[in-house]
DNA sequence: AAGTGCTTGCTTTTT
DNA sequence: GCAAGCACTT
């Protein structure tokens, strides 16, 4: 195996550690997912595992991805065909779908995203006359979210306070909803899953001697109910090889543990622990930033990061006067990184707190007509017509989806409202049935015994739209997938519905061939399969396609890297967040968010505020992030020691404006992106960006001494150096 | 039932 | 500043 040449000391016994727990525990770009990958094909190259004895398991769909690409390049396809990869969902997807006689669902059950589920949430406080203000929707759900973490059911929810009666109430009456409609959320997936393998030995066996290793990557982003399922599964074989670094653990707001690895060392007593130290990613400069950042949290063994990689560049500090000139300073600086040849535009990625924030950043983007990739924000799977077309979909497959229903009852408008549709639900729990059945029922008009339940004016739409959902369910049986989308979107005139032919019109129905066009890879496929893909995939899978920037929210930069990062919005009250701001816990999460954005970078790093953002409403003044002062002074450029460098002269308020002029210059700039200038009064500095503008070239430079100064090429006496 | 216009309250992060 | 949610009208 000659791949195996290329690691370190430490990384070969990963690798190639014998069998027994293994627990890797190592710092950002250690090559924890190197070894791990490396590992895979070390057991089936040299060891006799064969593919599908193997079980590895990430969190999000990329990693698995990834992952997998990793391991093709390693072995030949048919060595690896048949090994189990993929993110915790879509594992226990697998299994469940498999083992619907031991669980209160069937084999056609559906998954519900927080759509769904907020609907449900919110029907069952209506219902129980529970006020909607106090206890909104989002933040029950979040609650019994945690509680399934924890692997803790209705009956068992602890009550120690009235909200926690409310809540418990509500979660019941949520969960009995959930399976009345044959479906599973996120959490449960995990919770059935893990409680099936707990309490049933044979089904635990029949994985647990089938995988004969389990290796998990991020493991500090486990939650407990992860954990116990990745416990059950390795209990056979005790073959579990978890790699992972407490300092990046992110997720702890969705019960994320960390102590998860206490647990691990605790149930293999046995189990060996391997440190990676070096880092291949970063300069040295990078790293000991990060380590300035990280070394501020509490309670952490201090652990040195090094590479042999070279100390690299300073670190750019940016204040802009205002967040459109910190995202037209961003895409400047991209552009000029690309044009000098420093970076491919596919190195480079911006990094941001919250999914707002990259609406300035795209706006910029647009503005200066360069093209970018933007991960996740809901931009496609979150829009009403796609969600609409799944929701059919998936009344086809399960007619007892009571979330999709009320979503798409009255989509496009037929008569049905409100009234019709409580009137609906309450004959449908009267004869213990759901909605959709009685739905179903009534499309045999008069005949059906619910008819009458209903005004003349409201059963007509009914049994209509019943009809229309019976004829989709025959033609479900003889009908590829694509066909039966086709179907589907005909009949309900979705098209007329949604392209008005405005421009807006145009877009929605683009969306909806683009889910089309998903559906052809499904053509030999059932709708299941679809369903199950469509549910478990987000818009944060965006494959890597083109060369161009990347731009993402710091969460769904883990695990990756690039040639140069600009982390954006530096401020205090978005990193860390204002929500955060009140519990220590959170507050290191925010600084470990910050360690985790650093540490993507390969040789180039910008950090960059704006010292006024637009809120809602007019703009405000903010302060800069208190993990700046973390970071040693001496690694920034561009940042004097008292902090409040460089103040906008007005003129840069209109920053964008100039660099639309900038492209229609014909005068050649005098002075380029790094080259070292000097200044009669400000000494030495480094030009940022130079453009022309009205016949003179307008340069920035960052000065030691003062930081970034925007300078006219005439008046000032600039000479390069 | 559905459209209009006004009020509210809001913004982490994701499988 | 905006979207969702509400009351009120047709
Ligand atoms: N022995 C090695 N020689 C050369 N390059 C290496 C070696 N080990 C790892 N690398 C490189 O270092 C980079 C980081 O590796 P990897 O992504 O596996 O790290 P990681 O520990 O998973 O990082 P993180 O925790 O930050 O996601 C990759 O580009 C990888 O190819």
């Amino acid at each position: 195996m000659d791949f195996l040449d290329k690691l370190n000391n430490q990384q070969r016994a990963a690798v190639t550690a014998g069998n027994g727990p293994v627990l890797v525990v190592a710092g950002p770009g250690s090559g924890k997912t190197r070894v791990l990958t490396q590992r895979i094909a070390y057991l089936i190259a040299e060891e006799g595992v064969r593919p599908w004895q193997i079980l590895a398991v990430t969190f999000t769909n990329k990693a698995a991805r990834e992952m997998g690409e990793r391991v093709k390049k390693l072995l030949p396809d048919q060595a690896i065909e048949g090994i189990m990869l993929g993110t915790f969902h879509s594992i226990c997807g697998r299994i469940l779908r498999r083992e619907t006689e031991y669980l209160p669902i069937q084999s056609n059950f559906v998954i519900f995203d927080t759509d769904d589920q907020e609907r449900i949430v919110k029907n069952v406080i209506r219902e129980f006359n529970i006020n909607e203000k106090l206890y909104r929707p989002a933040s029950v759900l979040g609650a019994i979210s945690r509680a399934k973490n924890e692997l803790i059911t209705a009956d068992d929810y602890p009550t120690q306070t009235y909200r926690d009666e409310i809540v418990k109430r509500v979660y019941a009456e949520y969960q009995k909803r959930l399976v009345a409609s044959n479906a599973v959320d996120f959490d449960d997936m995990l919770m059935y899953t893990a409680r099936l393998l707990e309490e049933n030995p044979s089904v635990r066996d029949k994985y647990a001697q089938r995988f004969r290793h389990v290796l998990v990557d991020e493991f500090q982003d486990t939650n407990l109910a992860q954990y116990a399922l990745v416990k059950q599964l390795a209990s056979f074989n005790r073959n579990i090889f978890c790699v992972g670094d407490p300092d990046q653990s992110i997720y702890a707001w969705r019960g994320a543990d960390w102590r998860n690895v206490q647990r691990f060392e605790q149930d293999f007593p046995d189990a060996q622990t391997i440190l990676l130290e070096q880092n291949y990613r970063s300069r040295q400069t990078i790293l000991d930033a990060a380590m300035g950042v990280i070394d501020r949290a509490h309670n952490r063994r201090k652990k040195k990061l090094f590479t042999d990689r070279g100390e690299g560049e300073k670190i750019f500090f940016y204040e802009a006067p205002d967040d459109y000139a910190e995202a037209s300073f961003v895409v400047d600086t991209i552009a000029q990184l690309v044009a000098s040849r420093q970076f491919e535009p596919g190195d480079c990625a911006v990094m941001y707190r919250t999914n707002a924030m990259s609406r300035l950043i795209e706006e910029a983007f647009l503005q200066a007509r360069l093209p970018y990739r933007l991960v996740g924000a809901q931009r496609f799977y979150g829009r009403r017509e796609v969600k609409d077309i799944i929701a059919f979909l998936r009344l086809v497959h399960n007619p007892a989806d009571e979330a999709s229903l009320d979503r798409v009852i009255n989509v496009p408008p037929r008569g049905i409202g409100d009234k019709t549709l409580t009137t609906l639900h309450l004959v449908a729990r009267q004869n213990n049935l759901q909605p959709g059945h009685v739905l179903l029922d009534l499309a045999r008009g008069k005949e059906s015994p619910y008819w009458e339940s209903f005004s003349g004016r409201a059963a007509l739409p009914l049994a209509d739209f019943g009809g229309m959902l019976a004829t989709w369910r025959t033609a479900a049986l003889s009908l590829t997938v694509p066909e039966l989308f086709d179907r589907v979107v005909k009949d309900l005139g979705y098209k007329e519905y949604i392209d008005d032919e405005s421009e807006e019109g145009e877009d929605h129905w683009e969306n909806v061939d683009e889910l089309r066009r998903l559906t052809l890879e499904y053509s030999t496929r059932t709708l299941d399969e679809f369903l199950e893909n469509i549910a478990l995939v987000s818009d944060q899978d965006t494959i890597t396609e083109g060369n161009v920037p990347t731009l993402l929210t710091l969460h769904a930069a883990k695990g990756l890297e690039f040639g140069a990062v600009f982390i954006v919005g530096l401020d205090d009250g978005i990193l860390p967040h204002s929500r955060s701001f009140d519990e220590p816990e959170g507050m290191e999460e925010e600084r470990r968010l910050f360690y985790v954005g650093i540490t993507r970078a390969k040789d180039k790093l910008y950090l960059i505020r704006s010292i006024q953002r637009g809120g809602r409403g007019s703009q405000e003044e903010t302060f800069p992030s208190r993990f700046l002062d973390d970071i040693p002074a001496d690694l920034l450029i561009g940042k004097t020691r008292t902090g409040r460098a460089m103040r906008g002269a007005p003129a840069e308020t209109k920053w964008a404006i100039h660099t639309r002029t900038q492209s229609a210059s014909v005068i050649e700039t005098q002075f380029r992106a790094g080259t070292r200038v000097k200044h009669s009064s400000w000494g030495e500095g480094i030009v940022l960006d130079s453009k022309i503008q009205d016949d003179d070239e307008i340069v920035d430079v960052v000065f030691n001494s003062v930081g970034i100064k925007r300078l006219s090429a005439s008046l000032a006496n600039l000479k390069i150096i």
